[in-house]
Parts: C-alpha cells; structure tokens; sequence
DNA sequence: ATAGGTGCAAAACCTTTGCTGCAGC
DNA sequence: GCTGCAGCAAAGGTTTTGCACCTAT
C-alpha cells in the first residue's frame, strides 16, 4: 500500500500518484481472482449484500493508493467487470458512505473523491503542482478545533481540513529567509 | 453588519442566519438607492467597468449577514432589478473571485458560497442543527498549518478548515462529562 | 420468495459558454 | 468607438433517479 510513515515528526502517513489528468492504471497486481479485503468483511457485518459489483468496488478502493474519483472507480473497475455501470458506482459509494465504510472527500474543483474510512484519522495535504495528495495528522491541530468548537458552544462532531501548497525545493529547505 | 466580536478569547467573529433552506430576503435596509461599498472601490482600484449590475451585486453581497450561494445573490438581486441573469451574477462573482474581491467557499453539500475578502481571514464553523455558519479565527492552528506544511516539505499557499458542530445546551456547558 | 441491487437512459443540479446586442469608459 | 459586459439559451460535468430486470440471501 506504498503508506510511508517517514517523518521524524510523524506528520506525513503517505504520499501517491497524481490526479490532476485523468491517467492512472489499475494497480498491476490485481489479477481477477477476488481477494477478502476488510471492506467485504465489514459489508457482511453490517449486513450489505455482497454482490459481484461490490466485491469489485471494494477490491478496486482497497488497492487505490491514490483517492480515487467516481469516474476513476468505474474505470478501473470496467477493467475487470466492463458491464458494471457508473450509476451503480456512485449508488455504492452513498451507500458505503452511510455505513461507515468510505469516506468522501471534496478537494477543491468540485467532485468527490474516496478513500477507505479504515485508517487512522488523517487530514489531507494537496501538492498544487502535482496534484499529489500527502496525509498526515497533527494531534495538536485536533486538540486546538475541539477547543474552538467547545468555546463557541458546539459539540464538534466533524471537520475537514485540507492544507494547498506548493513543493519547496531541498536547496531551499535549510535557507529559512522564505 | 452583525459582526459580533464578543468571545473573551477572541474566537468568535460573526454568526448569521440560517441558510439550510433557501428562504432569506433581502436585507430590509437596502432602498433602491446604490450606497457607495468597498467592492465598488476596489472594481474602480482594479479597473472593473461599474455596470449596473455588478454595483447591485455588490451591494448584496456586502450587505449580506450571511454567505450566499449564486442563487441567493441572484434572487436578491432580481428583486432591485428583475431583468439581471444568474449568468451574470455567476461571471461577476467569477471576475471578482479571480480579483481578489470576494472568496468562494465550498462547504459540504456542492455549490459554492461566498463572501467579501475584504474581512480579516478566518475560518468557519458550520452549525449542523440550524445551518448557521460562525466565523472564527485561532492564530494557533495557522501557526501548525505552516509548520506541517513546512515539514512535508511545502510551502502552504492556502488551506481549507471547516468545522462542523451542533450545538451545546447553555445547561449543559459547566458539566464536562462529555 | 423477496427485498434489495443493477443497468440503462434520462433527469437533476450547479456552473460555464457561445453568440448577439448593449453600455461604460 | 472600442472593449468589455449582459442576456439568453444551450451545453458542460457530476451525481441522482425511474423503471424493469436480476440475484444474494
């Protein structure tokens, strides 16, 4: 799953491929023969019928190491399954969603993308270059909205946060006059 | 323009109406009469030509207490001038986006909302229950914004932070066994 | 058997755009 | 008068939905 824990200070959790264009593959080791995966299992716990188009999406989401779109499910899922319909790909990710299973995410430029709501709490850094997406998770941050919310007299009961920035070349990383 | 000040620790900015059903009015101060506002400086400063039409938009969006999507800045309008089109409120707010003059939001549910960039930054708060939206400001979480950034290795152009939170009983804000 | 899922195509929804005429500077 | 802006309607892209059929349980 390529999810790099690198950071001395434990920020970053992973990196990935672009998403600008419209031009990511199926990952290679995927052959057609379906594999248990975590999304299934929590399908028969909450009671979702297990179809063949489900075992494909879930399969397909549970080896993205990106943050796939609608349209990038159905592709890659019409790799394996070409009769499976875009229609039933946005029916399941609602319903995913509902139960807990993926998450929806809303970077700028409109349309939703998923990821698998199994990994830790993490929020999003998006590289405005590339269009690489980098999650990391700051406790502190956390700590600091719950702060807020409790000052302002909520609960907080979700947020998003989502940082846009531009890569710093390593030349320039040690120079601090930025 | 409501702008309450008031938290003790400087949280709070504003608050507003609802916006959870599309049934606001035109604020009632607002004769036909065009006020001069700041939007309409900054069109002169940026060399915008002042129609008629943008110094209306204007003029609602700066009065607004909320943050309107296009179709509520739309019907504000058409009730000062029935004949000007949401294609125009939509390239207005467009043109002003890219000027500088406004900031488009893009809280869950899709369409875009926006508000005067003329207001210090802030971020905001969405009240679950009623829709009310609060903006709040906390220098230390932009403090960790930057720093996170930073050490991913990027430059933070800009960020996205969104708090979403339902609101606590006055009686129940002492006891913290929440 | 039956409730629930799927495919297809059409609609809904928000937003942008082509074109023609008009108005601010 | 030129250039940019407005109105209208049509197209754009994403997501949802109506309906008939199918299938997992």
């Amino acid at each position: 799953m390529a999810v790099r824990e690198t950071d001395h200070s434990g920020n970053r959790i992973s990196g990935e491929e672009t998403r600008t264009a419209r031009r990511r593959a199926v990952g290679a080791g995927s052959p057609l023969g379906l594999r248990a995966n975590r999304i299934e299992a929590e399908c028969r716990a909450k009671g979702l019928r297990l179809t063949g188009q489900r075992r494909l999406i879930a399969q397909v989401l549970s080896e993205a190491l990106d943050h796939p779109d609608a349209f990038d499910l159905h592709r890659r899922v019409a790799m394996l399954a070409p009769h499976v319909s875009l229609a039933t790909v946005y029916r399941t990710m609602k319903r995913f969603e509902r139960e807990g299973i993926v998450k929806r995410l809303e970077f700028r430029g409109g349309h939703a993308r998923y990821e698998t709501a199994a990994k830790r709490h993490h929020d999003h850094l998006i590289d405005l270059e590339t269009g690489q997406v980098v999650e990391f998770r700051n406790a502190e941050i956390e700590r600091l909205q719950e702060a807020v919310a409790r000052e302002l007299g909520y609960r907080l009961v979700g947020h998003r946060l989502e940082l846009y920035g531009v890569p710093v070349p390593a030349k320039e990383r040690s120079e601090e006059d930025l």
